[in-house]
DNA sequence: CTACATTATATGTACCTACATATATTTGCT
DNA sequence: AGCAAATATATGTAGGTACATATAATGTAG
């Protein structure tokens, strides 16, 4: 068993194909990568999900977004977005309002405490990226384009 | 913003880079196919980590695996494998028994009941591996490859 | 042989996801 | 206008993960 492999990773040496291999593989390193972006995370006191919340809010420059256009945006979409905005109103990182027009919906804001936050932990996310320095960056568009297509 | 890309699926039309994207692509893809996995499992009154250790167990032809020897061969590691396996025990679908030479152990085998389910259960794994079709083998051999690399 | 560290598992708590259901508001139909 | 369908969000519950701590059994140093 290669080491590093996925074989190695999880005693597993026989797969029935490349591909039952693949799905197994596509699990097991998206745990891993998620435990150092939790590690990274837990030191400011933000969960993975949150921090996304987070960051999709800035990428918004002060705009609002509703509850649904979070979900939208996020990466699990079934994660439950009304409890995470909670958990993040509670630490004052977000604002949640009604919609005046539609007072169905809320509206999702970033604080200043919110985009400070944020402003500390961007150094140690892009040092966080280059973790993937093992690969070149034509490998990681190989991976990508794969990855997309993998899905269709 | 290409039909399928991981740009469209989270409205996210700019990274800062291909390692960023990859990121984000990995923690996509493997929410994607786990809820294809999920969904599958669901009608057999299964989780997905309830299942891995299913399979882990049925690998053993018999032999029983400790708590600890099944964290080490699960693909989330983190899992609280005590707690899943209780689920397990009170399915009936494997037995845990302590372990006579060393008390503090607990031997953890699939029953009867499991195997069969486990034996159900096959064709549509088998038949959920072609969710792959889109992919050739040399391309998922080409993922695994640089999948195994990135976590190096 | 006793005291202490180590090991294997279990348990408590907070947060998260999955799914079903509830509540409030708006839209659309007649 | 009046009422049903659709929409946006919230909430209850079960299972799961992350982390700290507890409990029990074993190993080991003196």
């Amino acid at each position: 068993m290669k080491k590093g492999s996925i074989e190695e990773a999880i005693r597993q040496p026989n797969f029935k194909s490349e591909y039952q291999k693949l799905a197994v593989n596509i699990f097991y390193t998206s745990a891993w990568l998620g435990n150092r972006h939790r590690d990274l995370f837990k030191s400011f006191d933000l969960t993975p999900p949150q921090f996304n919340i987070l960051r999709i809010l800035r990428g918004q420059k002060g705009q609002p977004l509703s509850v649904n256009a979070l979900i939208d945006r996020m990466i699990d979409k079934s994660s439950n977005a009304s409890r995470i905005v909670d958990k993040l109103v509670e630490k004052k990182l977000v604002e949640r309002t009604t919609c005046p027009n539609d007072r169905r919906q809320v509206e999702v804001r970033i604080t200043l405490e919110g985009n400070e936050l944020l402003s500390q932990l961007d150094p140690f996310i892009d040092s966080m990226d280059n973790t993937f320095a093992s690969l070149t960056e034509q490998e990681a568009k190989t991976l990508n384009t794969l990855l997309d297509k993998l899905r269709q």
